[in-house]
DNA sequence: GACCAGGCACATC
DNA sequence: GATGTGCATGGT
């Protein structure tokens, strides 16, 4: 068993400007106000963000983009306006339990969310049924302006692939590579996460289209 | 029509 | 503690 090659900093920051030069950036989160940010992250688990989009309409039009206007909601109305997103059944239980976690800890205040401690404030969200890590760790950065590095199948999935990481590397591991290498910075996790979501969508799919990745320029990807 | 998508909880061994 | 399985729509 080989060990994985580490790459240092520079070689981090150099694959991320080669994604930038590609992408452009990117500026995420796709989302009109910090609620709007938790209940997409919740939505777009393991589905595809065009759906999400669908659903988020949907509870916009009826209103519903609201904590409380949310949880006075009927369940099955839920899950007709989320619908377009998949798993509907579980994500509107999900919503309702976010949401209420969200009402009753820090009474629907984004302000009073985000004035808790980042750790301790990760192992709330990961108290709430429906909230696993990467969805933690969405909302920490993407609606709390949190310096939280947030990793997903893709981000395994192309560093693996580089050679960075083993095939079965787990989520807590895979984000430990990253914040222990990069700067703490809040933009650069925004937009470095942004950029491999892109990377993945486009180029480091399940089928690959190698030829014309951002990365090829390095050499050293290989498939399986 | 198969395959895949910005995961997660739960059952079983 | 590791591994397997159900959940569901919509685009390619």
């Amino acid at each position: 068993m080989e060990t994985p090659p580490s790459p240092s900093t520079a070689e981090l920051m150099r694959i991320y400007e080669l994604l930038l030069a590609r992408f452009g950036p990117l500026h995420w989160w796709p989302g009109e106000s910090p609620f709007e940010v938790m209940i997409g992250a919740i939505l777009t688990q393991n589905t595809a963000w065009s759906n999400v989009v669908k659903a988020i309409a949907n509870l916009k039009a009826a209103g519903l983009l609201d904590a409380e206007a949310l949880l006075r909601a009927d369940l099955r109305k839920l899950k007709r306006l989320i619908r377009p997103s998949g798993y509907f059944n579980q994500k509107a239980i999900k919503l309702r339990a976010y949401v209420r976690f969200f009402t009753r800890e820090f009474g629907g205040s984004v302000e009073r969310m985000a004035a808790v401690d980042t750790a301790e404030l990760r192992e709330k969200l990961l108290a709430v049924k429906g909230i696993g890590p990467e969805t933690a760790d969405s909302i920490l950065l993407y609606a709390l302006d949190k310096p939280v590095f947030v990793v997903d199948a893709y981000t395994r999935r192309a560093f693996s692939r580089l050679g960075f990481l083993p095939r079965d590397v787990d989520y807590d591991a895979t984000r430990e590579f990253f914040v222990s290498r990069l700067p703490v910075d809040v933009s650069l996790y925004n937009e470095y996460h942004a950029q491999i979501v892109y990377l993945g969508k486009d180029y480091c799919r399940t089928k690959p289209r190698c030829a014309e990745c951002p990365l090829s320029v390095l050499g050293r990807c290989k498939i399986d």
